[in-house]
DNA sequence: GATGAATGAGAGTTCATTCAT
DNA sequence: CATGAATGAACTCTCATTCAT
């Protein structure tokens, strides 16, 4: 059994699925290899601890975001189209990864890697601050915000507006409506026109 | 020995301090009695196991930070200043609970008591929209966007920025300018006046 | 189950049992607590590690060794009749003992606990040594060696004898003679009168 | 590639290195293979368990041990100009081999191989005692004891005063005294003349 | 009510060994 | 001969919980 087959995404994909059911520190890397189909010690072959997991998942959670935002984004795109794309885009992962991005959150917090976690973001941070730039420069939206701040709160707030959403289980809303106000109050910060 | 000695707020105290330090997840019941300094059995005559612990800590955290914001906030208050009490007593408050706001998003949501959540937070949000509810109606602000919604909106705006200042240490930006800018953001939102 | 069966003799003898099977390394706590009859946890409560077995089982060994000599040693004895004396003895504990005198001679050497070892053997040198003294005191023995040199060849020498006596199983010869020619030996050195 | 590349010694001496540093049961198969700088399965090619390592590695050291002895001693040495070099050489390599020495006598006579530690030692034994013979026979020396028990006692105090020396790291006295005691020790015990 | 010794299942991790290439 | 990914049993140690006192 040398050289080929590779384990790694095997395992990934398997504690994806067993941290979504039970969280991070309710999964053991025996469930993990179970679901996986793979042996015990495969795994630290490929990772020296379980807490090592957390970041491929990071990694692999906000690059599926990133892109499939790109993806839908077309050149010509207003802000407040593109916002609306990352805000759909956020939902969707949102509620596709849910237990996994508060793993993700917390996990990287408590490890000691917030670098790690920064690094990460920083891309996706950089491509939403250029197209409020962007925006700003051609006139479409104008705000009094420094544009590092802004970026984050953005992104911030429609994070976590996904988060308390799928969080609990409320059905008053629906996600439509949710998302409509979202936009609504973004908009309305960033067509700012007060004296 | 004097009075009846409680040992409840004591344990509870005691829990505080160690899932600050470790997580709750690290943090042993041990740790907890020999902090709280009462014996192993102790813990579960108050508690009926160690995931109680969380609502209860949840309900101190949320209860301090609603009282010092009614402590701060004046009869004649605008909508604005009442924000800016908002804002500066949810900094505070998660600066010094830090680790353990994570634990009980997290640690509530995975025990199913989503509605436990909501209970407590109720009277909070409640309060919240009746300062916005005012606001609108004394003409001080103004917005599109249906007042439940706002208000979680700008609720959970103020708390993923506190966390997210308090999460990294990133020394870029002060406090100040932080929260001056959130309070742009928000108050940009209300006083909306597009077409 | 409170307060009382204290498992902790339980356990070392159980432990005792088992390295003399196995070795330390081949025993695992496992082993151990079956042996003992109490749970793996338990083991736990009275050594924060396997490793820690090592000098309490060592202390066991040494203080035999010494009080049996003490017992046998009469106030009148000549000094060759109180090295025979020590001779029988070690023989004796180095045959009941075997595998655990390695397993402390290496234990102890690699747990870096080398001061350990040296404080517990220290009165057993200091009485030895006394002894010896008194013997070139009253005239009995004599020795161009330094007093503390020449008591730990001593002991090294009785010692290492009886453990390769017992090493390996060699019918070759009896214990009676290997004890006759180690004293001899001894004593030979001990009743120096080259020129 | 050049030659043909042997492995077995690198394996050894690989062996010998990890085994120092950290001792038999703590170094793994995986820690020898990677200081040889061969593939894990390479490692079974030459040896069938890790077990097998013990008496290549003893064989060895005692190889060097008796070579650099006969390379030190002049045909027309006397018995004690000789045993004066025994004892320089058994210190040398005990303090060369220290952690190695303690592996070789307990892992040989765990692992039942007694037979093969007594078939190595054979020839160096009988050396030393045919030493002792010519000593004897030319009257350099003297003594009342067995002349293969003599042998054995000479070897185990000198060995186990090396080792008792390397052992602890005691300052207290130069090995130049320790070896100076030493073989006034023995040689007092050959210079026998009691009535 | 309060204690804390005892429990034992189960965690993360290691590692000697195998075998398809 | 040589490789090294894969194995899985076995290890040490943790900890929420119980219950006799």
């Amino acid at each position: 059994m040398a050289k080929k087959a590779n384990k790694l995404p095997l395992i990934v994909d398997a504690a994806i699925i067993r941290f979504k059911e039970k969280g991070f520190e309710h999964t053991s890397v025996s469930d993990i290899v179970k679901q996986a189909g793979v042996a015990q010690g495969t795994f630290y072959l490929y990772f020296k601890s379980k807490n090592e997991l957390v970041p491929a998942i990071a990694e692999r959670i906000l690059t599926t975001l990133f892109e499939s935002i790109q993806e839908n984004v077309d050149d010509h795109a207003s802000t407040i189209e593109i916002l609306t794309i990352v805000v759909d885009e956020t939902f969707a992962i949102t509620d596709q990864y849910d237990e996994l991005i508060k793993l993700c959150y917390s996990g990287l917090a408590y490890y000691h890697t917030y670098e790690r976690w920064e690094e990460m973001y920083a891309p996706y941070y950089s491509w939403i601050e250029a197209q409020l730039k962007k925006g700003i420069d051609e006139g479409g939206i104008q705000s009094k915000i420094e544009l590092s701040s802004l970026t984050k709160m953005i992104i911030n707030l429609i994070e976590s507006t996904a988060e308390s959403y799928f969080f609990g289980n409320q059905q008053t809303t629906s996600v439509r409506e949710v998302k409509q106000q979202l936009l609504l109050f973004i908009s309305s910060s960033l067509t700012d026109n007060q004296s």
